[in-house]
DNA sequence: ATTATCTATAGATCTATAGATAATGC
DNA sequence: ATTATCTATAGATCTATAGATAATGC
């Protein structure tokens, strides 16, 4: 116990990183500050020289856990290819995306729970679904009103659909509809 | 105390029409038994001799949040008129619905708490989407296997988009979002 | 000396149950 | 006699804090 700034700053991005994950796995209420810590290999009393409230780690760990599309662009560059918008659709739809929320798009796994968070978190919020906007526009051919327009139907389908998979417990309706949002996505009738 | 059957029927039913209702404003675990009671005015002891669990009023609330498409097809057709696709696609993208969650859509306000409920929860789902995925289909134009396909667009496309404009801050961009999707599920590019 | 983390706990929940009370319904 | 609802409470949470302990860093 004591340890150095640097070990406190590891330990702090551990326990976001835990916390980002869990919260798309079980929801903004899904687990206590003891559990967490527990995970984190830590007890529960350190954690407010972390955090001032649990709203701040809500919050930290949003941020932490959008950008999933960044994260996926910059790694199709850095290996040398570009990420196309049949790549990220494909990647969304996929079954690894729906059996894995955890590790996937914070919308489709919290966004009413956002809706009934604070300003803060909502603001946030904003801020990464104009950023999401933005590069769906970039993978887009045209770059008029009209690619924006169809950046948000497609940011809104995939999300909704991804929703929905997940609801539902019927496993072939499941992946039928995120099938077809893919298919109509990529080919517009 | 004691009172009738029929009353205690009467009881039942405002008991989940409440938690219909708050479930969809406060998220599934957005309040306890005693908080409803209350508000039902009762006494929380009553509640286990209504339902067996949290869970099972869980169930019948998410039942009874259900089929707002059905109840406004039938409100409609009572009325005289038919329901038409626009009036559907008007009235989930309104500021009324994404500024009354619970009177709204139960799929926009809680399809991920949804996805992490038991499988009789999410049984009823798969029910409940595919009976909307059906009226969907008989307010289009063809019936064919297009016409599904379209629907699962629309569907998730107005759920997707719900969801995002009620988790972000600004005002503006929320209802950019809503008349984006509306105008592009009722005039395809 | 400072501080990152720990142990322990206060106080406020929350679900569920036991037993009392006051109605209904035979 | 039966039962719908009430009062009261057990036991298990959960957030947050106080004070102790054992490291770092001057």
């Amino acid at each position: 116990m004591g340890y150095s700034q640097a070990q406190k700053e590891r330990t702090h991005k551990r326990i976001v990183a835990i916390a980002s994950k869990r919260f798309r796995e079980k929801g903004l209420a899904g687990f206590g500050i003891a559990e967490l810590m527990k995970e984190a290999g830590l007890t529960v009393g350190g954690f407010y020289k972390h955090f001032d409230s649990r709203d701040e780690l809500v919050a930290e760990a949003l941020s932490d856990a959008f950008g999933v599309w960044q994260r996926q662009k910059e790694a199709a560059e850095s290996g040398g290819h570009s990420l196309s918008f049949e790549n990220l659709i494909d990647d969304y739809v996929s079954d690894v995306h729906r059996k894995n929320p955890g590790a996937g798009c914070a919308f489709s796994a919290l966004a009413p729970e956002i809706a009934r968070s604070d300003k803060r978190t909502r603001a946030l919020t904003s801020k990464q679904v104009k950023a999401d906007l933005e590069l769906i526009v970039g993978l887009l051919p045209g770059k008029d009103k009209r690619a924006r327009s169809r950046a948000i139907l497609i940011f809104s389908a995939l999300v909704g659909a991804m929703s929905l998979a997940r609801a539902v417990s019927d496993e072939s309706l499941s992946r039928e509809i995120l099938k077809t949002v893919a298919d109509l996505l990529k080919h517009p009738a």
